[in-house]
DNA sequence: ATCTTATTGAAATGATCGTTTCAAAATTAA
DNA sequence: TTAATTTTGAAACGATCATTTCAATAAGAT
């Protein structure tokens, strides 16, 4: 058997995530990657085959702290109502604890790149099929327990959440004032009372 | 006197946006530009600067452009309510008639730059500025006709709308059901009455 | 201990990056 | 028609781009 892969996959991935976040996808070089994880070039395309192919670990990566850490915080909450408050509370949370205001990793590559690369469209889909899925739950949810209200359904408010949220993160980019973004988000959930 | 520029600077300016639009800042380069202004290297650099000098003038290019034709459906309307209205479908068009998805410029430019060069961020300040002037004067004229509600300020109102629409765009990007986003459309705006 | 296999390090690949150079061409005022 | 001035065209600049090459290194399996 062979040498095996010593450096730290969590850890590159880690590093590489906060430049391609910084920069953007075609804002980052090979060089940029290689200098900040510390690995050396040829171990980066034997590791990962290629930038984009780095990049798409690097957005998993992202997409699976981000579920990861709202998930956490989901399951603390005990109805739809709060489900849905802790949901924008934590991309609130994301947006400014952010000094940089580099928005988020995903809508960003979206704007970028989603009609140029095939495999981030592809990646993008599932993301927002993900997103609307776990969004309808909670609305669905809310609707049985007649908290939210039934004008439209839980699919149609699922879209308009999901739009607002990227609205939200655009949004978090140049506008840092907290109380502000705290009532944009109160206004986006007054549709479902 | 000098010999006077010969090319058409509107027409320049409209090949360049198109590019910048389709792939991006970072992902166009000087001989993209080149080969869709049909204009030689160092006309460019003798007339725009450099590439983000011409990015500058396309952006605002891009603005005035879409300034303009908004205008012009927005005189059409006679209440607070249409003008709203036709804001919305006019974004609602330019989503539809774009076969190739690409978003807004400005927001794209917005999560792609904002966060790296200033000259980039003072633009998106005052982009930023001027939309919500103009979203808060549309609802302040729609609260004086107490057709809005007035749960929120105008100028609350005008940071959701402003939100709204750059969710509008980013969302847009992948879905391409035209049903579905007028009826996002139409759920954004149920918070004003 | 040796064989096998994969990961490394360092250098080099050709292509492309944004920008500059400079002489030739072109235009208008005098 | 000439002088003044700027735009052009074509080539070249050094730097950087993503990727490849290959010998040296390292480690599990026999």
């Amino acid at each position: 058997m062979p040498k095996v892969e010593t450096f730290d996959r969590i850890d590159v991935l880690q590093k590489a995530t906060e430049i391609f976040h910084k920069k953007g996808y075609n804002g980052t070089s090979m060089q940029d990657l290689v200098d900040v994880t510390h690995l050396n070039r040829s171990s980066i395309y034997n590791s990962f085959g290629s930038k984009l192919g780095i990049f798409m670990q690097v957005l998993s990566f992202y997409q699976n702290a981000g579920n990861k850490k709202m998930g956490t915080e989901i399951v603390k909450t005990h109805n739809a109502s709060d489900t849905l408050q802790s949901i924008f509370e934590w991309y609130l949370n994301d947006i400014i604890k952010d000094e940089d205001r580099k928005g988020c990793l995903i809508v960003n590559c979206k704007s970028e790149m989603s009609n140029q690369e095939p495999l981030i469209n592809s990646f993008m889909v599932q993301n927002q099929e993900q997103m609307i899925a776990l969004l309808e739950d909670v609305v669905h949810n809310g609707q049985m327990e007649k908290v939210f209200n039934e004008k439209q359904t839980a699919g149609q408010y699922a879209l308009y959440l999901y739009s607002s949220i990227q609205g939200l993160r655009m949004t978090g980019i140049l506008n840092t004032n907290e109380n502000e973004l705290r009532n944009l988000i109160k206004t986006v959930l007054t549709v479902l009372y």
